[in-house]
Order: structure tokens, then sequence, then C-alpha cells
DNA sequence: TTCATATAGATGCAATTGCATCAACTGTCA
DNA sequence: TGACAGTTGATGCAATTGCATCTATATGAA
């Protein structure tokens, strides 16, 4: 009995695959050609340039969904760009504390308008308004803990 | 206009990749502490098996989404597993007819309930059967061609 | 305190991916 | 025909990822 699928579950199973796959490569494929950060440089200086206060990486790490290892050098690169600071955190001397750079922010920014605008054309368009609704609020049970 | 991104586009976009990414790491990991076939592999091989006649690498690119080097190595890796038989291909010398090998269709075949389980634990209990279908008929929509 | 266990983050090494490019055909059109 | 653009698949090399493990510090129980 678990070990069938049912027709519906599996088509869904094998869209939400393809339809991540294909919106995201087609909206990464058109920021990269714009000259926008790649995905994941987006996504760590946005969430540092909300916390002004200093993000511990391994808040981002849960945030963001990262492997640990992953985040740790996607970091050094960050740094290495100049779009971010590590600093030694007060409270905890295993740890760090990261901010975004003014550079870092000015690049955040010229990237959003490309990644609106590919978001836009690649998942907005597709679907009305309520579809997109709808979509979220199923999406959002596949993610809800258990 | 097109730069900006309403609240449910948005919405919708996070949650599909975050969706995608909970529920297919969750499935393979526990796929792979089962001991079956990575998911790439699987889908390679389930293609294979369902065109006896013989596959093109090319075909199964466009089936399944692959890069074409990413592609021709991970053929590399199925051959030399013994999972699947490279061929010349009789009507074009430039390529290759792939086939399932007899290993493959038992290790395919041994994969399987650990995906079924795996997808319905993960993606199928989440949802009931209307929503299911729903999800599959919303990201049917961000697949088709624009 | 003091030891055991857990957490934060880094890193060596192997495997995989991405990019650019190549060689070997095919198919088309003059 | 025969040049030429397009297709099929492979590959060298650099970048990234995954895995296992390490160091340093924190935390909690005795």
């Amino acid at each position: 009995m678990s070990d069938k699928l049912s027709d519906a579950v599996t088509k869904a199973w094998v869209r939400l695959v393809r339809a991540r796959h294909t919106v995201v490569s087609a909206v990464e494929a058109e920021c990269k050609a714009a000259g926008a950060l790649p995905m994941e440089w987006y996504d760590v200086l946005w969430d540092l340039e909300r916390h002004e206060e200093g993000v511990r990486p391994f808040e981002l790490e849960q945030r963001l969904l990262f492997a640990q290892y992953n985040l740790s050098r996607l970091i050094d690169r960050l740094v290495e760009a100049g779009l971010v600071k590590r600093m030694a955190c007060p409270t905890d001397k295993r740890g760090q504390m990261l901010f975004i750079t003014e550079p870092g922010k000015k690049q955040r920014k010229a990237s959003w308008p490309h990644y609106a605008r590919a978001v836009n054309r690649h998942l907005g368009d597709k679907l009305t308004e309520a579809e997109t609704e709808k979509l979220a609020a199923l999406l959002g049970k596949l993610i809800e803990p258990s």
C-alpha cells in the first residue's frame, strides 16, 4: 500500500521537480545574462540586509536551507568579493557575526529588478492571482513540519 | 511594473524552491539510507526500461532535462556500473543507442519501493487527493511552453 | 569544578558540475 | 557534388559540492 504511488501523487512529484527546474533555470539564466548576482548570493545578502544587527551562519543555514560546509565556503566567496564582512561573535567565541557591506547592498539592489522581472515572466505571468495564491498555499503544506 | 513582484508571486516563488528542496532532500536521504539508486540514475534507468527499443542520449537530455555534458558523464557511470549498455547507432554514426541491462532492471526495480514510500510520506501524505491534483495542475502551467 | 556531550564553523579530498570547445558526422541548398 | 551550418556526443579544466573529520568552544550533569 505505502509502496504504491497514486497517479496524482506521481504526477505532482514529477511536476514539482520539473517546474522548479524549469522556472529556476530560466530565471537564473536570464539574471546571469543581465549581470545579476547568483541566486544564492542574492539570498544571503538579502537576509543580511534585513538583519542589520548581524547574522550567525547557523541561522542562515536554517533559514535558507544550506548545507553547513557549502555555506561556509559561500561566505568565503562573499567575503572575498567584498560583499559581506565577518566579525567575531561577542557572545560565542566559536562563532561569528555576518554583516552586509555597502557594496553588498548596492549589488543586491542592482540585482533585484532582474529577479523581479524574470520571476514575473516565468512564474507570475503563467498563473492568475488566485492560482498563484492557491499554489503557494499548497506548496506551503509540503514545507510545514510533518 | 514588471519589476515589482506581488506578494503572492513572491510567496509562490520562494515556496516552489523550498518545497522542492525539502521534499527532494527528504526523499533522497531516505532512499540513499535504504540503499536505493540515486534519483538521477533511477530516472535514466526507468526511461530506458520503458523504451526497450533503445534511447538516444539527446532524447534523454530533453525528456529528463539534463545538461548535455552532465548526461554524457552520467551515462559513463551507469555503463561502468554495468546498468546500461551503449551501442553504436545504426542510423547515425555520430550517435549511440542506450539500453538497460538485466542488472539495471533489477536495481531499478529494487529501488522503486523506497521511492514510492518516501514520496508518499513526504508529498502524498501531506495533501488530500484533490489537493494533490490541484497542485499538479498548477505546476503543469509553469512547465508548459510559454 | 570537571568530565562528557553537543554545537559552530573550517577543511582535505574525492566526486560532480559548469563552461568552453572539439571532433565527427548529417542535412541542406546552390 | 560540395561547401556550410547544424547536430551529437565527448572532454580538459576550473569551480563547486559532498563526505568525513577536525578544532575550538559551550553546556549540562555529577
